[in-house]
DNA sequence: AAGACATATTCTTCAATTGGAATATACGAT
DNA sequence: ATCGTATATTCCAATTGAAGAATATGTCTT
């Protein structure tokens, strides 16, 4: 998950995948299409390998990048989590009642933080 | 959108906002549970302020801070796009046959791109 | 008014990331 | 075998991002 957001957070990466949403592509397809030189395509591409989003097919000299569908999804999972957020009754005084309790401890914990270094 | 996942991508602010799917939370009390020190949690705050992922609201001393639903929403419709990789039924082809015909004007792109720094 | 408390900001490293240039590898065609 | 084409990799420079430490700001309590 985090992999996969990271792989997504750089701009070219992103429109590199949004470019294989419609199908698979070749390398070269996405350089002319996205104005980069070929290696920081490669490199990209390698980023967003290894993060699980694309997988290779050979095809002679040419590789063809594909869209693999499981960190999608799994970003899919996690977001649909927050849906109770936009879909109305959400209440947010829980966390609150429950940080006045936890007050005393605080002290200690922060000491206990210190020697972390 | 390439802002809220910049600003996620980050392992404590993916923290943050899913301690703060739960419900609103007080700097103070986020920083008890992230293990980390203040100031950095205030700086990750405030990436997840700018990127519209959270709010604040004050409370004397205290700033509560709150998840705010809409980029999480467009996250949640941009990803939705993508349900057809998963869902079966899905043609890859036709980029690849797009790219044959593509093939000519290679060079001449290239060229161009050539100039472009 | 003074001190404690909660939070934000600044400044300084340090590590990670990115683009660029050059080069390597591998395959196909001649 | 040689050359052209497609892609990957390496090395380097510049940038960016995050943590740490110190400090500033504002509010509450007494």
């Amino acid at each position: 998950m985090m992999e996969t957001l990271r792989a997504l957070a750089e701009p070219n990466r992103f429109q590199i995948v949004e470019l294989l949403r419609k199908g698979s592509r070749p390398v070269g397809d996405l350089v002319d299409r996205l104005g980069l030189r070929q290696p920081q395509v490669s490199k990209h591409l390698r980023v967003l390998s290894d993060a699980g989003l694309v997988e290779v097919r050979v095809d002679a000299q040419r590789r063809i990048y594909t869209l693999r569908p499981a960190p999608l999804q799994e970003l899919q999972e996690w977001v649909e989590r927050y849906r109770q957020l936009w879909e109305g009754n959400f209440q947010r005084l829980d966390a609150l009642l429950g940080q006045m309790k936890t007050q005393e401890k605080k002290r200690g914990r922060r000491k206990r933080q210190g020697d972390h270094r």
